[in-house]
DNA sequence: ACCCAGGGTCATA
DNA sequence: TATGACCATGGG
């Protein structure tokens, strides 16, 4: 079975994702950190808490108390490194400019730009970069080593790097590639979050259900 | 009560 | 290079 073949199946089974949630590309970047190990409920209402404070913006972030921005992130927990890890972002966003400046880099070296913040780590530099700057970037996550891991198409302890590159050879990096890597990664997280937990319940569980092609 | 989440950093060996 | 500790809320 091919990398193409379980994008079909997936696309089949779940539709056409419309990722990323949300209305801007700062509000991704957000979003891409406190997410983090983290639930998108709860996600969502420490952003809509920026957003009832006024402050989704780089410049309140880096303005107000940190204890009061850590106030606002708490319902995404790890509240206190999450608000140390926006600031840290902020503060490198606007130093390049924002969105403006930084999308005349590329893509190379907007990836190492994101890498060299403090708390912005490989996916979520990858997340920023596919879903925020519209890079074809694949964005590996747990889901997906657990996955393809246990559908046998990669060895199950295969590194980022390795596993990303391996989905950008398989898919090619053509045109459109952009689309297939934003539509695949959404489509990877839900079929995670619907069936792929870390311990399976049997094990074919990740395969089965809603899933057409991997029955 | 238990497991889990759209990770990342840091200290230690 | 490679583990382990730590961060913390909320859903199922």
């Amino acid at each position: 079975m091919s990398a193409h073949a379980v994008y079909d199946a997936l696309h089949a089974a779940y539709g056409p994702q419309h990722w990323w949630p949300g209305d801007t590309p700062f509000e991704v970047m957000v979003g891409a950190v406190l997410t983090q190990n983290t639930g998108w409920v709860n996600v969502e209402r420490a952003i809509d808490n920026l957003k009832a404070n006024g402050a989704l913006d780089p410049y309140t972030i880096l303005d107000v108390d940190p204890q009061q921005l850590a106030g606002w992130l708490k319902p995404s927990g790890y509240f206190n490194v999450k608000a140390q890890r926006l600031r840290n972002l902020c503060r490198w966003y606007l130093a390049h400019g924002g969105h403006e400046g930084l999308s005349e880099w590329d893509t190379t070296r907007l990836r190492e730009g994101l890498l060299s913040v403090n708390g912005v780590g490989k996916e979520t530099a990858d997340d920023i970069l596919l879903y925020a700057f519209a890079r074809p970037v694949f964005v590996v996550d747990a889901y997906t080593r657990r996955i393809f891991s246990r559908l046998g198409l990669v060895a199950p302890e295969i590194d980022y790097e390795s596993l990303r590159g391996w989905f950008e050879t398989e898919l090619g990096t053509v045109d459109g590639a952009t689309r297939v890597f934003n539509e695949y990664h959404a489509l990877i997280v839900n079929h995670g979050k619907d069936v792929c937990r870390p311990k399976p319940r049997c094990a074919e569980c990740c395969l089965k259900r809603r899933c057409a092609g991997f029955t």
